[in-house]
DNA sequence: TAGCAATTGCTAAGCACTTAGGTATTATGA
DNA sequence: TCATAATACCTAAGTGCTTAGCAATTGCTA
């Protein structure tokens, strides 16, 4: 059952014997399990002309209901990502009409995007798809195994947060 | 203690109540953890002049052992990355008198990559700060529930690479 | 209420990755 | 053995992020 991470460390093990590095143990499969399952969702993605940054701006509108109109400001906190960097996702989509956007009349420096038609019925298509290989992947865990999971993760989050 | 993940969840439930939502719990809080680990760390590499791609290539020379020699392809599949990437960060590190390239006596096509003194000294220097900064993290786990979460994440790891 | 600070959203430039493609060498098998 | 395939390594170009910096508007406070 050795993988990689196990022959990381009996590397580190043999070199640098008097070293404690088993915290490598968790946050190298930490690395090595996020990679793995962003790859899979990206097959997912690609099936529907879309890539992981596209479908999370799709998706984020679509989740925030009718009438699918949220602010740049809202969508960078949501992805965790710089405004600048959504500026820049919501170029290409707004070119490929799926979404639009419009001047905030509540606010003369703001913009509102939403989604068009052909955006909602993109992502309608790709949600349950995407959540079918999530479910695939995750299947691999038992549902206790699985909420079990998310709570150490969630912990090992706000270790990581604060300070 | 609702999360940001949980918000994402209630959102989906009152928009799309038929859909099975639950499989985001997880992925979505293995992004974030691995996210906000990442993002710890690279502040320990940034304290001693490195970056996580910089660090990674070093330590994977130091726990080689001596004589701190490898190939750019193993570099490769060890970071999970390409060999142009590769070749790129050697570019940065040679700059830095970190590493040296020099041909391979038993393959004409190939490289050997050999960690300078000067790189030997900044990762030797660099890892026990970097192995605290994982210890702080995930001491927030009892030891059980480390080799748990680790157990966890390989099995997904797993789940995400198969078909 | 005038002026300064904060917010919003954008483009530009820099960075690290990817894929594409080139060159050189080694391995294979007809 | 010799043509072809595979491998090793690199640069170039493209992509999506970051930070820097700009312009416009709004909010705060003296």
């Amino acid at each position: 059952m050795a993988d990689h991470v196990d022959r990381i460390l009996t590397q580190w093990h043999s070199e640098k014997p008097d070293l404690d590095v088993s915290p490598m143990a968790v946050i190298g499969r930490l690395n090595r399990a996020a990679i793995a399952v962003e790859s899979r969702l990206a097959d997912t993605f690609a099936r529907h002309a879309l890539d992981s940054a596209s479908f999370d701006v799709l998706a984020t509108l679509l989740r925030s209901g009718a009438p699918y109109r949220i602010t740049p400001v809202e969508l960078a906190r949501d992805a965790m990502i710089s405004t600048s960097a959504v500026a820049q996702r919501l170029n290409k989509l707004e070119t490929r009409g799926l979404v639009r956007r419009a001047a905030n009349p509540n606010d003369g420096r703001g913009t509102l995007v939403t989604l068009t038609d052909s955006g909602r019925e993109l992502i309608e298509a790709a949600l349950p798809d995407h959540l079918e290989t999530e479910h695939a992947i995750i299947a691999a865990l038992s549902v206790e195994e699985q909420s079990n999971l998310a709570a150490l993760l969630q912990r090992i989050h706000d270790a990581a947060s604060s300070s």
